[in-house]
DNA sequence: GATTTAGTACGATAAACCTCGTACTACGAT
DNA sequence: ATCGTAGTACGAGGTTTATCGTACTAAATC
């Protein structure tokens, strides 16, 4: 797993942190704001790859920006160029070997305060 | 289980709220700071009920205060009085049935970040 | 009653955060 | 080459947050 960005389509990179650089703290923080954790939950339930644009998120484009490089940042989702779009993709396993059970714990918490099926 | 505060010694009232009305946000942005996954970690570590001042924590008297409320409202502790000190004590049970492994999750990623045995 | 201990309440300050709009870039399609 | 789509960068505005100091309260102790 290489971490220097995949720049498919463009000469752009995106910083990804390392899987053992991931911290809690951040990872928290990065998870505690409803735009982001519907993102996250999206990204789960759709179990591909998605753009930003898909997600149809109540906010500008900008502010949208913003979320998903919190996301990147935090080490929970990675993002990669194709064409003019930028996909994303949960980290789940990185997720699950740093910080065991966390994400599952949330991404239930959230499912079940929406009423979702697990 | 009642939510009116118990008021052993003074009749200052505590405010928590109701087990079914914790909510997966509150919960993480209270644990995303890191004086309070100081207090929650030594609170689990300790099991047993703690007064604030036992915690030696970096901040002032009054940040403390704040950081003890901000866990209380976010329904991760309980604490009532008792003398001239206030006693905290981790709503585990509370947080499992609500928020099913959060908790553990986030005390297991803290102690092996700070290299504790668990 | 006076003192000590433990904590609260109330601002104040500085940093961080969420949001937006505008201007810009990169790629694909016409 | 032009246009549309998808997203970025930058800066600004407003809110929230973490921190503190000072002044206060309640209980225990002297």
């Amino acid at each position: 797993m290489s971490e220097s960005a995949s720049a498919t389509a463009s000469g752009r990179r995106l910083e990804h942190p390392e899987t053992s650089r991931i911290r809690l703290e951040t990872v928290l923080s990065a998870l505690a704001d409803p735009v982001r954790l519907s993102i996250v939950l999206a990204l789960d339930r759709e179990h591909q790859d998605m753009a930003c644009v898909a997600f149809e998120l109540p906010v500008s484009k900008s502010t949208s920006t913003h979320h998903f490089r919190v996301l990147r940042e935090a080490g929970i989702i990675h993002q990669y160029y194709e064409g003019t779009s930028r996909k994303s993709r949960l980290r789940t396993a990185d997720l699950e070997e740093r910080l065991p059970g966390l994400l599952p714990a949330v991404l239930n918490a959230e499912r079940a305060r929406r009423g979702e099926h697990p």
